[in-house]
DNA sequence: GGCGAATATTTAACTTCTTCAAGTATTGAT
DNA sequence: ATCAATACTTGAAGAAGTTAAATATTCGCC
């Protein structure tokens, strides 16, 4: 008991099926009035008020002030809600081979602070040690309030179960069935989520980014991988065996190269960065030429480097016009590491894209851009933002 | 007001979510006691009592009687709860080109009586007309309760919206913006639901048939087109763009022929039914050979015409393994009329399958089979008992 | 400035659905 | 016969949402 007598105020916003979908829709839509929402979710306006309000007093919502009111015409102006950022902030960090990347983000996942630690021991404790002391340095280079920071998202790749927090197999780790959450979560002391990154990525650009709104959405990332995050029917695409999104490798190449994984002519055996070096040390006969001088040189106008792109740009059109053709999401993002070759590969990739995509399929956005790598840790905080959200 | 005073009884099951999670549970997952539907749904199993009393009210379940319950072990023996097959009756009708096909099927999704009517005319009223005569001669070979018959499905192919019956495009018959839906309802008096075919024929094998219990799940057909119909975190998946499951226009070979919807190498163009032909009347130098003709070449043993099927079987393969790659579904059928030849295609579709799907997707079992024509016509009536049965 | 139309939000009574906790039913084992 | 185990039912209580009416606030118009 308090000396009140109240009862200690609930730490987490209410859990109620109209609840959620309010705090998630404000979230995600900006300030919006609670008329709107209820047209747009589906309730009375009564119900929206009533969810409305727990959402407000915990400090999660809040009316905008009437200077920043909307609207024209006449009636009642609109009292719009939005989000209050700073009520809560999270963690996200990127595990990578040789590096953590970390930010701090506020609940409208706006990044407040970054961080990283360079990683040289891949053993379990090794990397939570490091998680431990990143979070450290992450807290200290954050001007916010730090008693507000309660979760920390971790993304890696790999074949991950979110609801556990299992890592089942993390191939540049070699890790297997490592139960990364509750060790996070021991260690640190907050509570932890674990995503794959790709996914993680694409929940971060589905809630807050380019993404937003769309009942489905994928994002595509380019680099030494070639991954895929699907969004269908409003939820993310995990798939019944751990695999999803593998556009990296789907056949676009009868006559292609032999990928690594056993297939042949797959996407990423011809635009992934390492196919792409070898390609390029090929046609120029420099055995040890690096990506950075195959760009330059294709940038230079080295035609048969710049062969090698054209191919590679194609090969990724095809990709993402299977995933158009199949799952027809509403728009699609194109990114990663390996956009930093943007301008090598926009055209072909969607001139590609253009010619494989079927009919009405070809009318879907894409968004090539590239993506700096603290997005890969913000997208690790907005998983754990959703979690924060959805019960 | 009836003699005795009642409220006349209500036509359909109860729209309660629970009451709708119970019947559809019910429906597909056979008799199941109430405490593993409880499990199942999540439900308390008070609330499945409550839900189940009016559906067995209105007669759609039932209680299985005691000789046919279950279980060792001590305590209660469950009773069950079973669907009345017999309660209600659903027309199903496939709309070709050039042919009418329908079926009557009972609440479970079995077939009671078929019928056929060619088509000789395209045009709406036609086709409404044929409609009409169709389903008056299934209720002639219908052996059951004709009152009981209230819901029709309707299934082609082409772009159609199944929420207003409003067929958008029909290339076949060359229709644009059509109210079929609401067409057919006047004119044949039938609650009417129009879904594409594939679709509709996905959403029969996901409720009846392979796909039971599946939370994704793919069906793809092999004919003149290809096709794909997908079911992903337990619904059907429709496209933003109406485009979905376009299997047909993945790109699979880069160096491979030209195909009429302007991309190259698709896996239409190289296995679809005209394709083959071409491929075939090319190998033989005989300009008129048909495809039975070339199937019984493969089968005599003719290698180049083998080799037609070969690499047609491969393609279709990439194809299949496209969508275990993107979306992992829990499991994939591969059907159709083109498998008419399942014996020249069977193999190299699952080698194909095996050496294309990445990791873990390869796991994912492919049922490679033949489907009854009459099947696309139960594919309609099972979106009708979904329409039922779903508020 | 006052009035009415238009729109947003709140309130209160009510409905519906679900759970909880307790009780009933039916079986096998001892 | 009794007990443990499991399945199902019941009734009270609670949660969540709806409708309808009330309240709030603005604009346009006189």
């Amino acid at each position: 008991m308090f000396p009140g007598g109240e009862v200690e105020p609930v730490a987490g916003p209410p859990a109620a099926p109209a609840a959620t979908a309010v705090f998630a829709a404000v979230l995600t839509e900006g300030p919006v009035s609670r008329v709107a929402l209820a047209r747009r979710l589906g309730l009375s306006s009564a119900a929206v008020t009533k969810a409305a309000r727990p959402l407000i007093d915990r400090g999660y919502l809040h009316e905008l002030a009437a200077t920043e009111r909307t609207g024209p015409g006449a009636g009642r102006p609109a009292s719009p809600l939005a989000v209050r950022a700073d009520r809560e902030f999270f963690l996200g960090v990127k595990i990578t081979a040789d590096e953590l990347i970390g930010v701090v983000c506020d609940l409208r996942a706006q990044v407040r602070a970054t961080a990283r630690r360079p990683l040289t021991d891949p053993g379990v404790e090794a990397v939570l040690t490091e998680v431990n002391r990143l979070a450290d340095d992450l807290l200290d280079g954050f001007a916010g309030d730090r008693t507000r920071v309660r979760r920390l998202g971790l993304a890696l790749s790999g074949d991950i179960d979110r609801t556990t927090g299992l890592v089942r197999y993390s191939p540049f780790l070699h890790w297997r069935d490592v139960s990364l959450g509750r060790l996070a979560a021991q260690r640190t002391g907050f509570t932890v989520t674990v995503e794959n990154d790709v996914k993680a990525l694409t929940a971060a650009e589905h809630w807050f980014g380019e993404g937003v709104g769309a009942e489905s959405f994928a994002l595509v990332t380019v680099g030494t991988g070639i991954g895929c995050g699907l969004v269908v029917n409003g939820r993310l695409v995990s798939g019944s065996y751990g695999v999803a999104g593998e556009i990296g490798h789907l056949a676009v190449d009868a006559t292609g190269p032999d990928c690594h994984c056993g297939g042949r002519g797959c996407v990423e055996s011809i635009a992934g960065t390492d196919a792409i070096v070898a390609q390029a040390r090929d046609r120029t006969g420099r055995p040890d030429l690096t990506i950075d001088e195959a760009v330059a040189l294709a940038r230079g106008g080295h035609e048969q480097v710049r062969a090698v792109f054209t191919r590679a740009g194609s090969a990724i059109g095809c990709g993402i016009a299977a995933v158009a053709n199949l799952v027809g999401p509403t728009r699609i993002v194109v990114s990663g590491e390996g956009l930093a070759a943007y301008d090598l590969f926009d055209s072909h990739i969607r001139a590609s894209f253009e010619r494989q995509a079927f009919g009405a399929a070809a009318r879907c956005p894409l968004s090539i851009r590239p993506l700096p790598f603290e997005e890969w840790a913000r997208g690790a905080a907005a998983v754990s933002i959703q979690s924060l959200v959805l019960p």
